[in-house]
DNA sequence: TATCTTTGTGTCAAAAATACGTAAAGCTCT
DNA sequence: AGAGCTTTACGTATTTTTGACACAAAGATA
């Protein structure tokens, strides 16, 4: 060891001591169904509270796959897109004495005391492939609309809030396919993105620049049961092998 | 407490202790020189091996402000700008044997192995008021153009590529002001985003967008002591108090 | 069969991006 | 001092994109 070795040393100790954390993933996980963007929220056993589905990392887990593995066990699904989006690591992120009390954990002891860091991440998933299950301290694991999504645990309205907002800036370089089903109408397509970006759009322009895009393929079958003209049902063009990774494209709207 | 907490509070206390991490802060911080982009390293005592500034966050403590000291203490700067742009959680980041054999730590002992999830903000900064200091384990702190950035330790080169992306794709939306002096001319202003971007841009039309974004201020003064037409200094022009904050604005380029 | 709504295409004007022309300014080098 | 060169500051023309809206065909309902 060299001369300045020890003192490295020690101050490593030192510090690591001083900066040991609790990380916790929080799932935002959406879905679109009947028109409508939804998250799925857990009501915690024997009480009327909600919060996000989440989990603490595991000792050297990789964050991103305990993302995936915290956002598996409560959909059921396998190959999930999902997205970190922000670090939640403020030194007081919530009254935890208050939200202790609402899910009946004791108020008095130090030991939940502890702040908490958490990432946030966020799922596309396709509403019905989804099995919704609650996890150890939860009886209910449900989607909710984001118009009505009550007043969470924790700090989640706020993360949810987050989630939303960066969904919205990179809706367009984000594979919405994730939320849709492998086949789908054009003004399906439509209300997705206008419920994202919480705006309507003009079908007929949005029909051209969905065209334009060069991702769809117009399937030969059309939509019928609609009291309208039936549309056609498209599907994403599966990736070419030999084009670019993630490069950026021109915002759809 | 009612009847299910017991297990609850098993359950946490398990979960708990198995989940304990290590969380430190890289720093990528930008300048503005000469014309090109710089981010500042830092060199390891006795050895030739660079790294970013970092350090660890503190218990209970806020992990922007956590970031602001560890900047701080790089910059002489108070008030940043900071961003937090990804966080890098791999289960195996980097060989760290060969990493704590590069700036002589002990490689035997298991107190050094654990994983370390490291937090990526960046910093904007105005070069010229940057004093560049190093810490307790380097012992030269330094500008380097993102060009010739050496093999640095760690994941650092990753985390810098990731950075320069995430300050590409935020661009329109980020205050450049923050890597420029108070006073400026247009064609610095050009350089600027050539260096971000990557790529030449037509100083004719670059001109135009930037009188018409309405951001800018010229001054009566200009610029003298190089070899062609005198430019005017312009400054960007102090914020309304009543103007919308953070509003979207369309690109600059 | 008439009516109503929605889909799939087309048209057209306004706005934005891009390409490029050019005179004036300021230096350097005869 | 003046020619020559480069860069700034501003202008014009062309192309591309966006946004607004017309309309016929399709499919159901009354």
């Amino acid at each position: 060891m060299t001369e300045y070795n020890d003192p490295a040393v020690r101050y490593y100790q030192k510090v690591f001591d001083q900066c040991i954390h609790y990380l916790s993933i929080d799932g935002v996980i959406f879905g679109f169904h009947q028109n409508q963007l939804k998250v799925l929220l857990l009501r915690w056993k024997g009480t009327n509270e909600w919060s996000l589905p989440g989990g603490f990392i595991r000792k050297a887990e990789s964050v991103d796959v305990a993302a995936q593995r915290i956002v598996q066990e409560r959909t059921g699904l396998d190959d999930l897109y999902l997205q970190q989006f922000h670090i939640f690591g403020d030194a007081v992120r919530y009254d935890q004495e208050a939200t202790w009390r609402k899910i009946n954990l004791p108020v008095d002891g130090t030991q939940w005391s502890e702040r908490t860091i958490s990432l946030g991440y966020y799922a596309l998933v396709e509403h019905s492939k989804v099995i919704p299950t609650p996890d150890f301290l939860t009886e209910l694991c449900a989607w909710w609309s984001l118009d009505d999504v009550p007043t969470l645990l924790f700090d989640h309205n706020h993360i949810i809030a987050v989630a939303l907002q960066s969904l919205r800036k990179d809706l367009n370089d984000q594979p919405l396919n994730h939320l849709l089903p492998d086949t789908f109408t054009i003004p399906e397509l439509q209300r997705l993105h206008e419920t994202i970006l919480g705006q309507p759009l003009d079908a007929r322009n949005f029909y051209k620049k969905a065209m334009a895009s060069g991702l769809l393929e117009r399937l030969p079958e059309r939509r019928s049961g609609t009291p309208h003209k039936a549309p056609y049902l498209y599907r994403f063009r599966p990736d070419e092998p030999d084009a670019e990774p993630a490069q950026h494209r021109p915002p759809l709207f």
